[in-house]
RNA sequence: GCGCCCAUAGCUCAGCUGGAUAGAGCGUUGGACUACGAAUCCAAAGGUCGCAGGUUCGAAUCCUGCUGGGCGCGCCA
């Protein structure tokens, strides 16, 4: 209904234009808003106030001009005032809201689905956990966010596609293949010191160990060093990233692919990527034989070593490599998640990603800040080599997956997040999370209710919607038009904490409504109009909790 | 030293591309179940939007400076 109000408004300001009232050159983007006051209307506009600039007329004069050259063929505006400095506001007829709900009930699942996307072809990576231990709480916010923000481009049209980059060709590989290489020697003998630094001293790794030891006994232990190592990290990288894919299953997360850097490397890729940039012009060496790219023109602070002066390539050369490859594979835009730490290689890659010959914007990178686990009111300690930190799925065993997934997406997820143990997980009021999952299992009981009493609710053309005039239930219509414009808004500024703060908002007035009015009465026609209402509602909650990958319970 | 992010009620945080009297939850105080689930609802108290300037019809929002906090600044990954 917005759009409808906005072509009135373009209508309205085109005709004014024609006939000499108004003398506009360049018609500004129609801005309209909810008032947050309900007296100044359903809709409000300042469009009346951006022209006066240019028209060089007093605001609130325009705003009549404008107000007088709208013409309402449908019928849908109550009426028009001019307010304050210049503003229009419009209120909408009452029964207009009654089009929603059927609406609704039309779409039903589809209900804040669009296709802004145009199908357009998104790329987005997330996790990307280096397969040397098991996922952190910080894992566990990306993932949620990721998974949340994939859904949401989906709802808007895209078709996402979603990968975990596994980096496998690292040094803290060969670090982890080491570390086993230490602790499954110890089983064999207890004196074998473990290193104090570079190396990484979990418990999870003597496990890895003893399940080396029970499927191949003692077979390493006579082999040269580094041919072990080597064996041993993959056994190792194999098994923590069957791990970390078994708590991704568990929060129901699941990827398209994951990209392997080792195979950039198995199929030349990184080098192809060399050549190309090279052919660019955009490669320069020095005098150590260090090869770099000159991102420096392209935004970056510095130019990039791709090549180091030992002859290997950097991290930086594989990434770019692997941006190249998702272009290679179709993708239009690509989207990261990184952890905040990583803030200073956002222009880095940016600048390569035009280097390939992009726009700089083929590249949106969503920055996820950390994660302070607190328990009695106090931080635990989660130091990464101290080898003494919370899993996610210790986690996920204490507060389970739903209260785990809502906690993380309930904030910007540039912002820290404290992540409160005792708040998670007590079942009661003080948890945000039961509040909207309340509200759908009341309306689920409700039906239960009505079923009992041999209420059923018609098919939306058969319900008395007239019946439904009160405040409150006008309140909800129009709070429940507002969900795909939600959906639109949080899936193209990447933000899903919006949704949770939309539904938190929805469930009050639910809860509210509930409170004052009785939906079951022995009016059958005001009865079914309401149930009617209220199954909306439910389908709008739903909606929005699948969109976070959070149930909505029918009963609890 | 340079760069990025943050600063809003006692606490944790929203505030949509600048819009009208800055919101919510928790906490505090006081109320509401013989009717559809009280995991709920209603009400009150609580703010110099870090500080100082600037841009304009209008600023929590944009610009500059300052203060305070977080994080980056490898031929590491």
């Amino acid at each position: 209904m917005k759009e409808t109000l906005t072509d009135l408004l373009n209508d309205s300001l085109d005709r004014a234009c024609r006939d000499g009232s108004l003398a506009v050159k360049t018609v500004p983007p129609i801005q309209l808003d909810v008032p947050k006051d309900a007296s100044f209307g359903d809709f409000a506009t300042n469009l009346a106030m951006v022209l006066s600039g240019t028209v060089k007329r007093p605001p609130r004069e325009i705003a009549k001009t404008l107000i007088d050259h709208i013409s309402d063929l449908d019928g849908i505006i109550a009426r028009c005032e001019i307010a304050g400095p210049g503003f229009i506001n419009f209120y909408l007829r009452e029964d207009y809201w009654l089009r929603t709900l059927k609406e609704i009930d039309a779409a039903g699942e589809a209900y804040g689905r669009s296709n802004l996307g145009k199908g357009r072809r998104v790329l987005i990576e997330f996790v990307s956990a280096n397969p040397t231990g098991p996922l952190h709480i910080g894992h566990g916010r990306g993932a949620v966010v990721g998974d949340a923000l994939a859904r949401l481009l989906e709802a808007a049209g895209f078709a996402v596609h979603r990968e975990f980059y596994v980096n496998d060709a690292g040094r803290q590989l060969r670090t982890l293949g080491c570390s086993v290489w230490i602790r499954y020697r110890q089983l064999f003998d207890g004196s074998v010191p473990f290193p104090d630094e570079d190396g990484y001293p979990g418990e999870y790794v003597i496990d890895i160990a003893k399940a080396l030891q029970r499927r191949d006994a003692d077979q390493y232990l006579g082999m040269d060093e580094a041919e072990a190592v080597e064996r041993l990290s993959e056994f190792a990288a194999e098994r923590i990233l069957a791990g970390i894919r078994a708590d991704l299953d568990r929060m129901e997360i699941r990827f398209d692919s994951f990209f392997s850097e080792k195979a950039l490397y198995r199929d030349e890729k990184v080098q192809a990527c060399i050549a190309e940039l090279d052919a660019k012009a955009l490669l320069f060496r020095e005098e150590n034989g260090a090869l770099l790219l000159r991102t420096s023109t392209l935004g970056d602070d510095k130019d990039r070593v791709l090549i180091k002066g030992d002859g290997d390539p950097t991290y930086f050369a594989s990434d770019i490599a692997y941006h190249r490859d998702k272009f290679a594979r179709g993708f239009e835009q690509l989207v990261n998640l990184w952890g905040a730490d990583h803030h200073g290689y956002v222009p880095r890659m940016k600048s390569a990603v035009q280097a390939l010959g992009h726009d700089a914007d083929a590249l949106r990178v969503v920055l996820i800040q950390m994660v302070n686990l607190l328990r009695d009111g106090k931080p635990v300690r989660m130091g990464k080599r101290s080898g003494e930190f919370v899993t996610l799925s210790e986690v996920l065993d204490e507060v389970g997956n739903d209260v785990a997934r809502y906690f993380f997406l309930l904030r910007r997820s540039d912002s820290h997040l404290d992540f409160d143990l005792d708040l998670a997980k007590t079942q009661s009021n003080e948890n945000p999370v039961y509040y909207v999952q309340y509200a759908h299992a009341r309306i689920c009981s409700v039906f239960r209710q009505a079923e009992e009493r041999g209420l059923s609710v018609p098919a939306a053309e058969d319900v008395t919607m007239e019946r439904l005039a009160l405040p409150e239930e006008i309140d909800l219509m129009k709070y429940l038009a507002t969900f795909p414009e939600v959906v639109e808004g949080a899936a193209m500024a990447m933000e899903p904490h919006r949704i949770p703060f939309y539904l938190q908002e929805l469930a009050t007035r639910l809860h509210a409504y509930y409170f004052k009015h009785r939906i079951i009465s022995d009016d059958r026609e005001l009865s079914q109009a309401r149930l009617f209402l209220i199954g909306r509602v439910r389908t709008v909650i739903r909606n929005g909790l699948t969109l976070l990958g959070v149930s909505a319970p029918v009963t609890m």
